[in-house]
DNA sequence: CTTGACCTTGACGCAGCGTCAGGGTTCCAC
DNA sequence: GTGGAACCCTGACGCTGCGTCAAGGTCAAG
């Protein structure tokens, strides 16, 4: 007769899972000696031992039961089936993987591919750090929302980044970052965010991101991300204002409904 | 503003989620309305989606925080390590997958592949069924007790069941445990036995079994699990003894030492 | 008689949430 | 203003397969 810990050592187990295998009620309770413990015989052990060989090609123990007395058929199907969980929850590390090792290349975390190499286009451009870790953010933000357009999304942007107005605007704004603000270029800032305004909606791009980013809720929400991620970004907004522009991410004739002209 | 089910739905989180992390210290709590509900702000969103990425690559929640504000170095060597562990964990799967292929193959369950061979020769010599599966129930054990000795056992069985003897005492039993039991042919397989036994014993075959079976304690279980399996064996452990034998898996001539020939 | 190695039951811990339960709140329609 | 649907809140258990104390009782050797 064997104690329990002779019984898991010969199946090469741990006492504690024989106890938890009785508790589930994968092997039976045996006799106790006078003293209350188990005390177990061969046939417990080849028990044991057949539980670990289906465990251990991974099967969940809720189903050991079954297969243990299956005939050959339900175990084939089973087997089957185990096999199928097995082979995709390897397909799902393996996708992890790959997961891991995008993010290991460095800025894509969470952005897809277009994102990323705009992002180095600005660097390229030479646009302040700070400037496009602000963007990269509220790119996350959009390609949350709308996945599907960040390709035409960042087509346009990079077409932008030709313009060499857009290089200095956000010298401009990187330079009151670091030197402080001051009114004088602020306005000058203001100004050249009109006039480039103005152009995008002569040429139809303001509507067509209307139709495009078409959720005001997350719009607004964008915006204020911006606002607050620095108080100049406050101040220019304001200014802005002035100018008859609100919005930020997407500008918009103050008081004017862009889709019809009207109020 | 957003509400948390909004929040959840922009990063593509449940509700659930988005809770839990704050319990775990992931997310900030963020302010609570005039009713207690949780307002958040379109950093938190940011953050939500930063700690998805990483979770959908495989990074333990644990480890989410570290990597969130490690510099380069430490987000590579991080992302390194869980790169290996997720290697590890496809490895173990796929050691599984084959475990369960060889499962779905038959009688191997828990069996080394020289067992299996054997067994399909002792069916194929016209053993009973229900010996066979007796043989393969103390193969599990002596496969788990010696493993790396079951090819030279294996050798030795495979040798044994080329002697027509041997396969006449498998049938005689077979016999007996379907047509009932008698003393006669009862006696003729006790003789049988006897006889084999001596001559394994003159070619130093048991002296050999001994040196390899070096465990007494299991060699009695194995003993017992076979006595325990039917009365008839029991019946024959007897007669054998009234023929200067004891034991069963590992003969012995009554109250001999093998080892020294005395007491 | 004392160690040290066993044995017993009971209970918490882990990872990452899913899923009630048992409430309050907000908003929209009627 | 009154339902009802759709939200929000906290708290707590469940799942998987044991590992790991805790707080005792037992057994074999010296």
């Amino acid at each position: 007769m064997l104690t329990i810990s002779r019984l898991a050592s010969y199946a090469g187990v741990t006492v504690r899972a024989v106890r938890h295998y009785h508790q589930v009620g994968l092997l039976p309770e045996p006799e106790r000696d006078r003293s209350g413990y188990r005390t177990y015989n061969a046939a417990a052990v080849v028990r044991l031992i057949r539980i670990r060989t289906l465990a251990d090609a991974g099967v969940p123990l809720a189903r050991v039961q079954d297969l243990l007395d299956a005939d050959e058929d339900e175990f084939g199907s089973a087997v089957a089936e185990i096999d199928r969980r097995l082979r995709r929850e390897i397909r799902e590390l393996q996708e992890h993987r790959r997961q891991i090792a995008k993010l290991a290349a460095g800025d894509s975390l969470s952005l897809p591919d277009e994102v990323v190499h705009y992002l180095d286009r600005m660097r390229a451009k030479g646009v302040p750090e700070a400037l496009v870790e602000g963007e990269r953010d509220g790119w996350i933000l959009m390609a949350a929302r709308w996945p599907e357009k960040i390709p035409e999304f960042m087509a346009g942007k990079l077409a932008q980044l030709e313009d060499p107005r857009t290089v200095r605007l956000y010298q401009l704004i990187g330079d009151l970052l670091d030197n402080g603000v001051d009114d004088e270029r602020l306005n000058a800032v203001a100004d050249l965010i009109a006039e480039m305004s103005e152009q995008a909606a002569q040429s139809g791009e303001l509507d067509k991101q209307h139709e495009e980013m078409n959720d005001e809720g997350f719009i607004a929400l964008i915006d204020s991300f911006a606002s607050e991620s620095h108080p100049l970004v406050e101040r220019l907004q304001e200014l802005m204002v002035e100018r008859g522009w609100s919005g930020w991410s997407r500008m918009e004739r103050t008081g004017v409904d862009p889709r019809d002209g009207r109020r």
